[in-house]
DNA sequence: GCCCGCATGTAACTGGTTACATGATTGT
DNA sequence: ACAATCATGTAACCAGTTACATGCGGGC
């Protein structure tokens, strides 16, 4: 019970998709998941061990020497269904940015305007990769059951980073403004 | 060195804007910063008295018995504009409604969309936090310097909430139609 | 006289990250 | 043969949360 439940439902999930090994498991987490979950490497084994002393998943015999894949059980998916209907743990929020425009007039205008400006160029290189994993759950028929539920993360990224380049076009232009008032009334 | 920067980032800078006692901090942090920012408890007051020893903050002769006043000393100005012009240490993503949607197939479409009604739900609920915050801000004409900062952050927290809103509406009709096709093709 | 809110702290725990250690397979 | 990548794990460390412990002052 030591380790979150958190990790065993991406683990348990993940596996649900299809069997993989620890390693493969490790990069579907990052690449597919990795836009709005995260879990470290030093998770995903000790977690493997867990759920497969408590028979949620079955390491299949080892295909090539040196790697099993794990597979989940008939039990592992109805523990599944058991994580995934538990009520959603917030994290708590830390914005580094948000905290830094805060106290803005100690950082200075200029420092506040270069961090808005990374900050849309991150949100609009998100929206480019995902683009790429649009392309890349098309032309995986054989996912075609679980695609149409991908697409809901996606379309939450491309909303959220959407947001995020309107919000730091009108924080530019204010920013703007703040300067400008500072030169009429300075203190 | 111990305690995260970050920490101290949030106290120095409260504590830029007016003297305040641990108490007051906390409550400053929680309720103004809370959007964006979270500092537990336990953080707090060894993070102010490690600041203290180091000179960033002097405590003020307690005005009332058993209570002490923190003020930012010099060096604890130039200790903030230091870190706050740190490189922004990004937190690792793990947005837990996602998740679960991710795994939607398993999860069902209802809870999908209980989940995600939900999650509207709170974002139009912040949205009307966001009011109050303005209304707060603007009946304070002594930080009349740092409240168009303070906006920059509300604006982010509206922009995002929107952001949540219409994304929910588009889930919602998304579920449906998955749930239509699923009747159309029953596995 | 008692309860509530202000105020200050500490200690234990836990979840998570990083870095380290190791070896097999595959392609060049 | 050698390098890169696949693969599996462990151990130490760190950050952050929770719960606990304590006491003052003011209002009812």
């Amino acid at each position: 019970m030591a380790r979150s439940s958190q990790t065993d439902m991406a683990v348990l999930g993940a596996l649900s998709i299809e069997p993989m090994t620890g390693y493969a498991l490790r990069e579907a987490i990052r690449d597919v998941l990795g836009h709005f979950w995260n879990e470290s490497f030093g998770q995903i084994y000790p977690a493997l061990a867990d759920l497969e002393r408590h028979g949620f998943v079955r390491r299949d015999g080892s295909v090539k020497r040196g790697s099993s894949t794990y597979a989940l059980t008939p039990s592992g998916a109805r523990r599944l269904r058991e994580l995934l209907t538990q009520p959603i743990q917030a994290v708590p929020a830390r914005n580094g940015l948000l905290l830094r425009l805060f106290f803005g007039r100690t950082l200075g205008v200029e420092a506040c305007r270069a961090l808005t400006t990374n900050a849309k160029a991150d949100a609009q290189q998100r929206l480019r990769q995902f683009d790429d994993l649009d392309a890349e759950i098309a032309g995986e028929p054989q996912h075609a059951d679980d695609a149409p539920f991908w697409q809901l993360t996606i379309s939450a990224g491309r909303h959220h980073a959407h947001a995020v380049i309107a919000w730091a076009d009108e924080c530019l232009a204010a920013l703007d403004h703040i300067e400008l008032s500072r030169r009429e009334h300075p203190q």
